[in-house]
DNA sequence: CGAGCTTGTTGACAGGCCGCCAACAAGCCG
DNA sequence: CGGCTTGTTGGCGGCCTGTCAACAAGCTCG
């Protein structure tokens, strides 16, 4: 009963560091970071424990990179959004975050909460910076130019809101996607008509 | 250089339980989960490692007990908000998180967002709980008897807007206590008459 | 006041995971 | 075909965790 039949055989670099991180991001995706050893990495790749080491360095590493794919999200289509009035626009990128986080919701879902290492200084920053992208697209989605950093700040914010609300939607099943698009929608126009206003 | 020049000596259970579940609160609050190993509890605590798993159990279990001290919040004078208008009753609900949440910022903060171990199922649904507490008081707050699941879903939704608010407030700096007032006051004003009036 | 006993406490053992590194060999090149 | 670059492996040392038999602190009873 050998599983791996297969001789040892080389590949090139490129190739296998994106074997061994496909691997990762579903193993990681699965179960949270501390219930997924570089162990079982290196055996579902079919490779030595020591490979990942060469290629990523730590664990911590490797995960950096996994929740870097994770969160990296195909900002496609994200400038054709709808030039019309305020609410048009906000009902645009309302709509289009909840689409993508139900595509991704198992990858973007946990790792925006940083499933397993949060507290870590580097694993914050990463996700810091996926806040501050979606925080960015709201901003610009909204039309707004110049951002102070309150602004900034509340927009941040604002994403938290929308994580949490999606969390309620797909993993507890209580809300559906029509009271979450208007929840989002109205709190967003108030934010934008009454509290970004005086700052 | 000897530390502990004190001889073996016995406790109550409940003193020694004490003791280490102190000094496990403050090193898992200072640092995350992964970086605190029980050795470090046993040894500040002038305790045998094995001790704690004896009293404890899993160093899982410990962490457990420690958020949920750090996640317990002395309900004080959550009855005693005014009787008066809605936005009178919202900006006491809003002042009165602002005050907890700044008195144990570096332990409520940190452990809703599970430093260190979210996707584990108990932690989860320990910090779930945690939210639950908090929703309820919001929703008893602003003057709801009645709540359907969507309305204390949503109510979760606006804990996750609070606290991401929080800790744009505490751990960056950028805004002003007023201004996340006014933002978690305004919002809540909004959710409490547009949102959860038609679900 | 001393012997015995309850039980709080300890130290060591076994298993697992991680970072590191010298040795090995697959595939190219002259 | 022989040598060489370098992708790859397996084992070593160290740290962490859960368990458990042995130890002793302090109470109790004769």
């Amino acid at each position: 009963m050998s599983i791996d039949v297969g001789q040892r055989r080389r590949f090139s670099p490129d190739a296998r560091r994106e074997q061994i991180l496909s691997v990762a991001v579903r193993l990681f995706g699965e179960r949270g970071y501390a219930e997924v050893s570089t162990t079982d990495v290196a055996r579902e790749a079919g490779v030595a424990r020591g490979l990942i080491n060469h290629y990523f360095g730590t664990k911590k590493d490797l995960y950096l990179e996994v929740i870097h794919v994770m969160l990296t999200v195909p900002p496609v289509a994200l400038a054709s959004l709808p030039d019309g009035d305020l609410p048009v626009r906000i009902d645009a990128i309302v709509g289009w975050f909840l689409d993508v986080v139900s595509r991704h919701s198992q990858s973007w879902l946990a790792a925006i909460t940083a499933g397993g290492m949060a507290g870590d200084a580097e694993v914050d920053r990463a996700i810091s910076s996926a806040i501050d992208a979606a925080a960015d697209a709201v901003l610009t989605a909204v039309g707004f130019t110049a951002v102070t950093p309150p602004m900034h700040a509340m927009a941040r914010s604002y994403v938290g809101l929308a994580t949490s609300t999606a969390r309620e939607w797909l993993e507890r099943d209580v809300l559906t996607r029509a009271q979450v698009h208007r929840l989002l929608s109205l709190t967003l126009l108030t934010m934008v008509t009454s509290v970004f206003t005086d700052d």
